[in-house]
DNA sequence: AATGAGACCAACCGCCAGACA
DNA sequence: TTGTCTGGCGGTTGGTCTCAT
């Protein structure tokens, strides 16, 4: 049984605010306020409209101090930026970008700056698909993703392919720059290269070792149920020591993970390449592997997912092979893992600590494109 | 000038989390 | 503890506009 509807649907209009309404609700709520009820606040101003429908109305129009249109490089870039690192959250990055609405960056992502950032529009006959650059990938591509996050996905590949594409001064470039990744982000990533038929990122021949400074101490001391998370079914008794077995499965393991991943791209990078008309595709793979970034940006996402049963199950393996190392880690679970990380991304809508440090990772990057002397994309 | 395709964007829909009884 | 209600959110829809043919 669903629950009752916020208003009769009957009785409320529907469609675009004339004058009149939008003249009434801002006369009315700069007189007395949203009472803290909007369900009723329509009834007590006499509209014939859903109390959501005022709500929004007002946040994304009414409102003083709202901006339309007009989105400068700088806005750009920080929405780039936050949904590479955070996806689509528009309403946290609605809040970096003073008078915006997420409707409206919503909006503009999906419009315009998705399509900038790729700098050319899906041709009309397609474009190489994933199965056409890797014929070893073919039984793999159909369906959806289900489990890695698409976002997190179309975030990292994003991400990778700006970098990619960006100047040779950038971080990406410059090794001794590069921060430290799990080993298992490492090995997802280098996986999905293989699969792609993408020569292997410079990044992936990066330090494979595990960090144990004070930092990583207290971050896997923070992250302390994620080793129950791993292997949910698991008796913790066969666990062990939760400090050991993270020390064994490397820092940053919680999985926020790809968001971390994406965190840590966006700290090695600095620069994003607003048109690709001042970037260099360097080889055919790079050209592929953009291909099917793009088919991914379009809606078209290449299955990266665990097919149902058979031997040919390679995509499976090789995300299993990710977790070999780690004890008490079955297909199971990583199955499991996967659909609750998929779970937790999307239903997060907090201003949690790993948004506050992608921001903070953000701003290091504008920070680095600015001490690279790049002004404009 | 007509028309069809694609782009744009305001608004709606349904789900979820938190507050509260 | 459970159920209900509301606010908030992201995804999607559909109307309108623009442009190419």
């Amino acid at each position: 049984m669903g629950r009752a509807p916020c208003c009769d649907k009957a009785n409320v209009k529907k469609g675009p605010w004339s004058p009149e309404e939008d003249a009434k609700l801002k006369a009315y709520i700069d007189k007395y306020g949203t009472g803290g009820n909007w369900i009723a606040l329509p009834q007590k101003i006499g509209l014939k409209r859903c109390g959501k429908s005022c709500r929004l109305r007002w946040l994304n129009y009414l409102r003083p101090n709202i901006k339309h249109g007009g989105f400068s490089e700088e806005e750009d870039n920080i929405i780039c930026s936050l949904y590479i690192s955070i996806g689509s959250r528009w309403s946290i990055i609605a809040a970096q970008l003073p008078g915006r609405t997420d409707n409206d960056i919503k909006n503009y992502w999906n419009t315009r700056l998705k399509k900038k950032l790729l700098g050319r529009r899906k041709q009309s006959n397609g474009s190489a698909r994933l199965s056409s650059v890797n014929p070893d990938l073919k039984d793999y591509s159909t369906g959806v993703e289900d489990t890695l996050s698409s976002s997190a996905l179309e975030r990292l590949q994003l991400h990778m392919q700006l970098q990619s594409l960006q100047n040779p001064l950038s971080f990406y470039n410059n090794p001794a720059l590069w921060p430290k990744l799990h080993p298992f982000q490492q090995k997802m990533i280098q996986s999905f290269q293989s699969l792609n038929g993408v020569k292997p990122n410079p990044l992936m021949q990066h330090n494979l070792t595990t960090p144990h400074d004070d930092h990583d101490h207290d971050q896997r001391k923070n992250n302390a149920d994620f080793y129950t998370e791993l292997a949910p079914n698991e008796n913790n008794s066969t666990i062990g020591n939760e400090e050991d077995q993270f020390a064994k499965i490397g820092d940053n393991p919680k999985m926020d993970g790809l968001e971390n991943s994406a965190n840590n791209f966006m700290n090695m990078g600095n620069i994003i390449p607003m048109d690709s008309s001042s970037t260099i595709v360097s080889n055919a793979d790079h050209s592929a592997f953009q291909a099917e970034l793009e088919n991914i940006l379009n809606g078209e996402a290449v299955n990266f997912n665990t097919p149902q049963g058979g031997d040919h199950d390679q995509m499976a393996d090789i995300q299993y092979d990710c977790f070999k190392e780690m004890p008490n880690v079955n297909k199971d679970s990583l199955i499991w893992w996967s659909n609750e990380f998929d779970a937790k991304s999307a239903s997060s809508n907090s201003w949690d600590d790993s948004t506050s440090a992608a921001l903070d990772q953000s701003h290091g990057i504008f920070h680095d494109y600015d001490q690279l002397g790049y002004n404009g994309l």
